[in-house]
DNA sequence: CCTATTTCCTTGTAGTATAATAGGTTGTAT
DNA sequence: ATACAACCTATTATACTACAAGGAAATAGG
């Protein structure tokens, strides 16, 4: 399950890309477009400019911009920098030290697919893809 | 990412599929070869019995039991049953109402997309699958 | 320089879920 | 009768989610 977090992040990426004037769009307009509330949307855009996939302007005529063209981004990357990881069990997390019972552990090579398809899925997805309108994949 | 429970619930499953002897075999006995705390088994190992996936019998020479041969169980099945639902994201949940920015959400197909792949994925592996040790799906 | 604007930063918080633990009750075989 | 083992009803520590509040710092226009 992807939390509100990265779903927000994925909507505010593809709201950003489908304005397409250049110069900075304010926090305040995003929100009411996506209808989310701003202090919440603040902690993800900081995540977002933290990660440089966004470039934050303060005060007047400020707000946010990419910093790439939107065929630059990929789902994978905006979920796994605001969700931390969709490693889908515990022992294949990137922090993880992967449980002792892994030699013996009958269900791991299904949850190791499993992680890689949906690596793959997220991977072949771009901003610009979105906002053209995903029709199938 | 699945819980504990799900992926105990699937270990479970597959230790009993292991064990093809018939005859009830008690959740202390799984608990210690799957090293999971037993008190916990066994609020698992209800939802299955409720589900009837596992036949249950109290008593001297009880236990657990599968009512079905592993072939006829699948991944999706037990995950699904013990997890509440995969769907990733909340506007996708069975008893979700859908949110009322559906019909203009650009993230949505992708969703939609994903959750046909999990399911497509998870509904192919069986029980006897895993027991005879997955390779690569 | 002043002021309005807007990001950036820190802190708090209600609600919910997870992963258990504790202790008792009912049913079953010998 | 008794040992065994599932079943049932709470309780709990911990952590995460999805916000909200209030202020500090930077920037543009007048």
């Amino acid at each position: 399950m992807i939390s509100t977090r990265g779903r927000y992040a994925l909507r505010v990426m593809v709201d950003l890309a489908q304005q397409n004037r250049d110069g900075y769009i304010p926090l305040g307009e995003i929100a009411s477009r996506q209808e989310i509330s701003e202090k919440y949307l603040e902690i993800i855009l900081k995540i977002l400019v933290k990660e440089k996939l966004l470039k934050g302007l303060r005060g007047k005529g400020g707000g946010y911009k990419l910093t790439r063209s939107p065929s630059e981004y990929t789902a994978w990357e905006i979920l796994t920098l605001t969700e931390g990881t969709l490693a889908t069990v515990a022992c294949l997390a990137q922090d993880g030290e992967g449980c002792a019972r892994s030699p013996k552990c009958l269900t791991l090579p299904m949850w190791k697919g499993f992680d890689k398809m949906v690596y793959e899925y997220f991977s072949h997805i771009t901003l610009e893809d979105l906002v053209h309108g995903l029709t199938m994949v």
